[in-house]
DNA sequence: ATGGCCGGCGCAGCCGGA
């Protein structure tokens, strides 16, 4: 099966875009961050006709993320826990039922972190913290599990085309690199790094022709449980969609699992 | 030449993104 994440920046923007992309790759689970779009206002019908369950946890104007599955769910998680203060819409987990067994999905749309010497910095440390301990929760329960989502980290130096263009952004601040390598030693697999060591890029901004000069970065991740990871069979980037009409400045990263 | 955009909201121009 195969399992894929991608902002879409802009569910309403978008819509054609997605349509259009689920028709030509048919993903079995999909994971969408930046619906920007309260769940009432989620175009949830058009995608229902090509087959898909839908789940949202959208908020006005901003955030809001999104699972679509041809199986149905078997449970549905919305928010992450640790903080009840906490009303950004950026974190849906769900389940669905595989020859195998059961598989969990977590759709998440990590902070940004920008500007430093905000309050949006720590916010953004302490939702990784939060993370951290949900993800150790769920990996106790030692079934296949993914998150995925848009992380908003550079992970290492050969993410970023231009590394030095982001050593005073959020995104690739030491504190941020070491919060999701402490994600990953818990035991999950960055799939798609497992699988190469080229450099692969998942957003490239829309301003300065970054995606005309590829000055892409990696931000986009699959992080694998150890069940899993066992299962992977491929990983991928549909880069192609970066370059169609109205593209999102995101790309789909997508592994196909066996079952 | 070192800047160049986009979506939501709501109907001008600001906020947020990365």
């Amino acid at each position: 099966m195969k399992i894929v994440t991608w902002n879409i920046n802009g569910i309403k923007a978008r819509i054609e875009v997605l349509l259009q992309w689920l028709r030509e790759t048919s993903p079995d689970i999909v994971c969408l961050q930046e619906i920007k779009s309260v769940d009432e206002g989620f175009p949830r019908t058009e995608i229902e006709s090509l087959g898909y369950n839908v789940a949202t946890h959208g908020q006005k104007g901003f955030n809001g993320v999104a699972i679509l599955s041809k199986l149905p769910f078997e449970d549905i998680s919305r928010g992450l826990p640790g903080d009840p203060d906490d009303v950004q819409a950026r974190y849906i987990e769900a389940s669905v039922a595989i020859s195998s067994g059961v598989i969990r999905v977590g759709g998440l749309y990590l902070p940004n972190g920008n500007p430093l010497g905000t309050e949006k910095f720590p916010y953004k440390l302490r939702w990784m913290e939060r993370l951290i301990d949900h993800a150790r929760q769920q990996l106790a329960l030692e079934q296949p599990l993914l998150l995925l989502g848009d992380y908003n980290v550079i992970p290492d130096p050969i993410d970023a085309r231009t590394p030095a263009n982001w050593s005073g952004d959020a995104l690739f601040q030491p504190e941020s690199r070491q919060a999701f390598r402490r994600l990953l030693n818990l035991g999950f697999t960055d799939a798609l790094r497992s699988t190469t060591d080229e450099q692969i890029f998942t957003f490239w901004d829309y301003q300065a022709g970054c995606w005309q000069r590829n000055e892409g970065i990696r931000i986009d991740h699959i992080l694998t449980s150890p069940q899993a990871t066992d299962r992977i069979i491929e990983v991928g980037v549909d880069k192609y969609v970066r370059g169609w009409d109205k593209p999102s400045d995101h790309v789909p990263v997508w592994v196909k699992l066996r079952t």
